[in-house]
DNA sequence: GGTATAATGCAACTGTAGTTACATATTCCC
DNA sequence: GGGAATATGTAACTACAGTTGCATTATACC
C-alpha cells in the first residue's frame, strides 16, 4: 500500500512499520531469507495484518521498487529514445549512483529476486520509446527486444560498478554506458 | 547430481525419476509453484531421498540448466571474443532455437527464477572472453560488464523471439544480434 | 465525549520445507 | 545365491506460510 496521506492514523503506523522494518532487513540479510514472521514481529504488528495489505513478501517488494525509482522515472519520462539516450544515460547514473543501501540491494542481488531489474526496466523504457517516431515503424518483436536493452545495459554497469567496490566515477559509467548503447562492443573493445 | 554410468542402479532411477518428472512439471506449471513434496509424490520417491541429492528445488533447476547448455558451451568454446563475436551469436541462436519446452521454459520465465540466466551468461561467457588480448588489458571492472554484455543481448532476443511466437527466422535473430552487439542502437533504429 | 466503523490482534488450523533416528529393501560383488 | 554395503523408506518432529472466525482496540466523525 502507497500511502497518500489521508489513511486512518493506524494504517500510516503499520504501514510505515513494515516498510521501515522490510527495508532494514534488507539491508542486514538476504531477501530470499526474509520471513514474515520476523518482519511481523520485528514491526511489532499480527502476520494476519501483513496479509492485510500484501499478498506475499514479493508484493512488498515490488511496491518498495516501484516507489524507489519513481524518481528516476519523472527525470527521464520526456526525453526522446534513440535521440537523447545520452541524457536517459546520464539520469540513470547520477540517480542510481546517489541512492543508499537499499536501491542497491535490491537492484543487484543476485539471487532469485534479480526479476525486480526486470520489471524496473519495463516500466522505466516503455514510456521513452514510445514517442519515437523510428521506434513506432519497428516490428512488435524488435521493438520489445529494444524496450530492455539500454536499460539492462545501464544496470548491469551499475550493478558491477557496486561489486567491484565503487571505483570508477559517475562520468566514467556513463562514457562506458554511451558506447555501449549507442556504438556497441566496437565502441569499447576493438 | 549428474549421471557418469557407474552408480548403482537405485541411484540411476531414482535420478531420472527426478529429473524427468521436474522437467515435466517445469512444462506444467511456473518454476515458483512446484513445490518438493510434488516432485516426490510424482517421482515416487520419499523427501529424504530427494534432500539426499539436492538441497533445495534451486539447485536441481541449476544442474538441469547446466546440463542443458553444456552443448553451447563446447560450441563456443574455441571461438574469440570480440573478433568472432559473430560466430558466437549464430552458434547461440541455431542452439537456442532448436532446444525443446524445457530449455525454453527455464530460460524465458521472469518469474524469480530468472537468475538461472545470469549464471548461464556468466558460465558461458567467461570462457571466451579470457582468450582476447585486447579484452584482457581492460580493467576488471570493465572485464565484468563486458562478461555479461553479449549474453544478455542475445538471451533478450530470445526471449523476446519466443514471446512474440517465434514469427522471425533464426537468420533474422542473428542479423539483430550482430548489430546490436557489434554497433549499438545505432545498427537498428536512426 | 460517545459511538459506529474499520483496523488489528488472537488463537487455532492446514500444508509444506527441511531434518532426524531408525528400519527396511535393493544392489553389488564374491 | 548369500552377505556386506548402501540407498531408500517410515514416521515423527520443528518451523514457517498463509488462512479463518472471532475478539478487541483505535480511530474518525458527529
Amino acid at each position: 500500500m502507497i500511502l497518500t496521506g489521508n489513511e486512518d492514523l493506524r494504517v500510516v503506523k503499520t504501514i510505515e512499520a513494515i516498510k521501515g522494518c522490510f527495508e532494514d532487513l534488507i539491508c542486514e540479510k538476504d531477501y530470499e531469507k526474509i520471513t514474515v514472521k520476523e518482519l511481523c514481529d520485528r514491526a511489532r504488528i499480527n502476520k494476519k495484518t501483513f496479509y492485510h495489505y500484501y499478498p506475499t513478501l514479493d508484493d512488498l517488494l515490488a511496491e518498495l521498487q516501484f516507489e524507489i525509482s519513481s524518481a528516476y522515472i519523472d527525470m527521464i519520462k520526456d526525453y526522446k529514445l534513440p535521440d537523447e539516450i545520452r541524457k536517459v544515460n546520464r539520469a540513470f547514473f547520477e540517480f542510481s549512483c546517489a541512492q543508499g543501501k537499499v536501491f542497491e540491494k535490491i537492484t543487484c542481488s543476485s539471487g532469485s529476486y534479480s526479476y525486480i531489474r526486470q520489471k524496473m526496466i519495463n516500466r522505466v523504457t516503455s514510456e521513452t520509446w514510445k514517442k519515437s517516431p523510428a521506434f513506432i515503424k519497428l516490428d512488435r518483436f524488435t521493438q520489445s527486444v529494444l524496450l530492455e536493452h539500454v536499460n539492462f545495459i545501464n544496470v548491469n554497469i551499475y550493478c558491477k560498478w557496486v561489486a567491484d567496490g565503487k571505483r570508477s566515477t559517475v562520468e566514467e559509467l556513463i562514457a562506458l554506458s554511451d558506447k555501449l548503447t549507442c556504438d556497441g562492443l566496437h565502441g569499447v573493445i576493438k
